[in-house]
Parts: C-alpha cells; sequence; structure tokens
DNA sequence: CGATCTTGCATTATCGATAATTCATAGGTT
DNA sequence: AACCTATGAATTATCGATAATGCAAGATCG
C-alpha cells in the first residue's frame, strides 16, 4: 500500500504543475471529451457557450482551444469558429507509421541516455498504467500509456521532435478508443510495456527496436500489415 | 508583366485571408524574425514588451505566441515565460529525416488527386520562388518553398499529417538559414523544384518519390548520408 | 423569378484592468 | 554560516466589456 501511494504520488509529480491554471484544466477535459467521442468529429465549439459550461471567461476557453489545436484535437477557422478535429482511418494509419518512425528511430540515443531515473519513473507509470486497467478505466490507462512513450522518447534529448509523438500518440489513441468497443483486455495492454522495460534495462538497442516495432505495429489492426516499411 | 502579376495575386489567395488578424500579423513577424535568426536561440519573450512594441494588448500577443508555440518556434513554460526555441543539430536532422518520410510515404495518394489546381498552384509557387529569387529575398523564397511542399502534401488528404510537415519544414529551414552565409545560390534553390513538378505532371510515383528524397536530402549537408534508411 | 443588397444576430477578436504566480533579495533565526 | 521567511518587483493568467467579422434571412431591384 504504501508502495502503491509513493508510485501515485511520483506519477503525479511527472506532471508539471499546470493543474492551478484554469485554461490547463479545461485543456485537461476537453481532450478527454474528444478522445472518448463525447464531443463527436466535426462538431462546433462555441467559446461563450464553453465559457458558461466551464465557468471561466472566453479568453480562457481560447486559449484551451488554441492548446487543443497544438494537438490536432480541434481545427479553428479564423473568425469561424473551432470545430472537433475528424478522425479517419487514412490519417490514423499514417500517424501509427510515423509514430514507429519516430520512436524506433532514435532508441541509440535513449539507451546511451537512460539512467536510474528513467527506470523508476517508467515502473512508476507501469504501475499507474495497471491500476487504471484494474479500475477499468480505459482512458485513465491511456493517458499513462502516453506518458510512458513521452517519457522514454524525452530521453532521446531531441526536444523539437517530442511535441511530433505526442501529437502522434493522442491521435493514436483517439482513434483506437473510437474504433473499438470499450474495456476489452485493459490489463494485457499495460503488460505489454514489460518487456520493453526489460531490453531497456538490458540496454539492448535492437532488441528495443523490434519490440517497440511491434508493439506499435498491433495496437490497431490495420488490415494488411504495418510491419512492412513502405515508405522509401 | 500581366503574367506577373496574376501570378502573384494567386499566391496571395493561397494563404487564408488572416491578415485582417492582428495576432497573426504578429505571428507572422515573430516567426521571420525567429527564422532569421534576429531573435536568438533561448531568448525570453515578454508578454507586455512585445505588446508594447506591436502596439496591441497581451493577450493578443499572447495568442501569438501560442501559435508559434504549435509550430515550435518557442516553448512556453505556465507561469514562466515563453522563450525562442534551441536549434541543435540533432533535433534538425531528425526533423529533416521525419519530413523525408513523411513527404516520400505518401506520394501515391498525392498523385492520384494531383488535378489542374494543384498544378496551377504549384507553377504559381515556383513562379514566386523565382522572384524572391532574384530578389535576393531568402526567407520570402523560403516562406513559397514551404508553400509549395505543402500544398504537395496537403493533396494527398491527410489533413491531421500536415501539420507535422509544417513544423518539419519551418526547423528545416531554420537550421538551413541559421547555419550558413547568407544568399548563397538563391535561383538555384527555387530551380530545383522543376523536375518534382516534371515528375507530378508526369505522374510517376516512384520518379518523384527518388527526386523529393534527394530533394530534402541536400537541403542541408549533413555529414555522412541522409538518404540511408537508417530507421527500421 | 433570380440575383444582389441590406439588416440583425451569433460569434470571434481585441482591449484594458485586475488577480495570481514566480523569482530574487533582504532580514531574521538557530 | 546555513536555513527559513517575508517582501516586492516583474511577469503571466484571468476577467468583463467592446469592436469587428461572418452568416443567414429578408428586402429591393432588374
Amino acid at each position: 500500500m504504501a508502495v502503491e501511494s509513493f508510485s501515485q504520488s511520483t506519477v503525479t509529480e511527472l506532471v508539471p504543475r499546470q493543474s492551478s491554471r484554469r485554461s490547463h484544466a479545461l485543456f485537461v477535459a476537453l481532450q478527454k471529451e474528444i478522445v472518448l467521442g463525447q464531443l463527436v468529429p466535426e462538431q462546433a465549439l462555441t467559446e461563450l457557450d464553453l465559457a458558461q459550461r466551464f465557468q471561466c471567461s472566453q479568453g480562457t476557453v481560447r486559449e484551451a482551444l488554441m492548446q487543443l489545436s497544438e494537438e490536432g484535437l480541434v481545427k479553428r477557422l479564423p473568425n469561424r469558429g473551432t470545430h472537433v478535429a475528424p478522425c479517419h482511418a487514412d490519417d490514423a494509419r499514417a500517424l501509427l507509421e510515423l509514430r514507429r518512425d519516430v520512436e524506433c528511430r532514435h532508441l541509440d540515443r535513449v539507451v546511451s541516455r537512460a539512467d536510474a531515473a528513467l527506470k523508476g519513473d517508467l515502473h512508476a507509470l507501469l504501475n499507474a498504467m495497471r491500476n487504471a486497467a484494474r479500475d477499468g478505466d480505459e482512458y485513465l490507462l491511456s493517458v499513462h500509456d502516453r506518458a510512458f512513450h513521452t517519457r522514454l522518447f524525452e530521453t532521446a534529448d531531441l526536444p523539437l521532435v517530442t511535441p511530433i509523438l505526442t501529437r502522434c500518440l493522442i491521435h493514436n489513441h483517439r482513434y483506437k478508443i473510437l474504433n473499438s468497443q470499450p474495456n476489452r483486455a485493459l490489463e494485457e495492454t499495460a503488460e505489454r510495456h514489460v518487456p520493453i522495460l526489460h531490453a531497456l534495462e538490458a540496454r539492448d538497442v535492437e532488441a528495443l527496436r523490434g519490440l517497440l516495432s511491434h508493439h506499435i505495429a498491433t495496437i490497431v489492426d490495420f488490415g494488411p500489415d504495418l510491419t512492412s516499411v513502405d515508405g522509401a
């Protein structure tokens, strides 16, 4: 129990303290609604409505919407409003392939920079995933899943690339959640990260690449095979 | 002359009418200063200073800064301010590889959707590049260069991927401009797009892929070779 | 009857002012 | 001397109100 609460607090602190910002709270709430499909693709989001609903000013809503736009979850047209982004299979597949490339290409940098802090954080996130899976909370599981892969990639120290991975991750999960029956095998999803962690601890770049590539290729079933390298 | 002014207006209309928004004007201005290095990496940008400098309110500046953050040209830390993004070789190389993957992977979709409007727009943009090169305006050349590649990729109809390409493009150009003597061979840079255009008009996907791949790999000289596929 | 031109409404864009946060510095305590 | 603690200046975050824009419905004209 002590271990559990400790790892929980560790995970909490992995998120930079932003909860005090209203715009960020709004961003998080809307992000969840979009990923879960409670806000459907192409739905219009009017700023004053959201302001009233979340008891804040229009400017604060605007900021949250711009943050969502940064992840591609909404599209903003000047003077014309904000709409929830579409979620088509073609985009989803392209983003999944892109994610595989990004995550797998720089694993040598990850392994060479891996340290105890990384190991600790990833174990904490794995634990958080297990807890979310046990509680049947698919969204919370996906949050920690994204944090796991982000934390891993941040170790490559390519700060200009990380936001691109963030974008891929959220859309991967959105497509998966929107196109599958809820609550299938959550616990299995969490456990799928264990071999990745082991390969990392063994500092085996090639094994890690193979595992991650497979891990990503099997997130969503895209017809023939995502594993074949068809790009260039 | 008539042709020139026509293509100019065509190019102008390729940009959605946003010039009436102060925040967008600010965004464009700051984007230029960052890409040209007039604002140096890690430099702090305080909102009220910019508001005074551009004669607008703090809120408008915030919006412009968030748009810049969307492209990764600045990094915003909650309650701590905004700084110009770093510009390291490792990131630049990773983003160039990523750009090559993105642009080359979906050329089949581009070719299958290519129409007269695309051809017209790309010719107009090529012309705009030539004009900018003739005038020795390296930045304007880069603007049209990005528009050219963006317009080409938009034809693939993967709206969730396009912003990622946008991000790669701006950082490619920023790194190139920040790490080279100004005004080398601008006209050559414009002409380098001609064979791409021809392959597109011939609807030859493989030729197009080869040309684009080489085009991108030779933008910046990154040591050994960017052409080898080293990612999975 | 169709096309163009107003007019009003819904919504976004901008502003100026106030509140909240951070950071550095100075002062006090053990 | 090391360690808190409090104060204040600088800056960001939020608010409420006003201006500007776009859209649709109705009016006017050929």
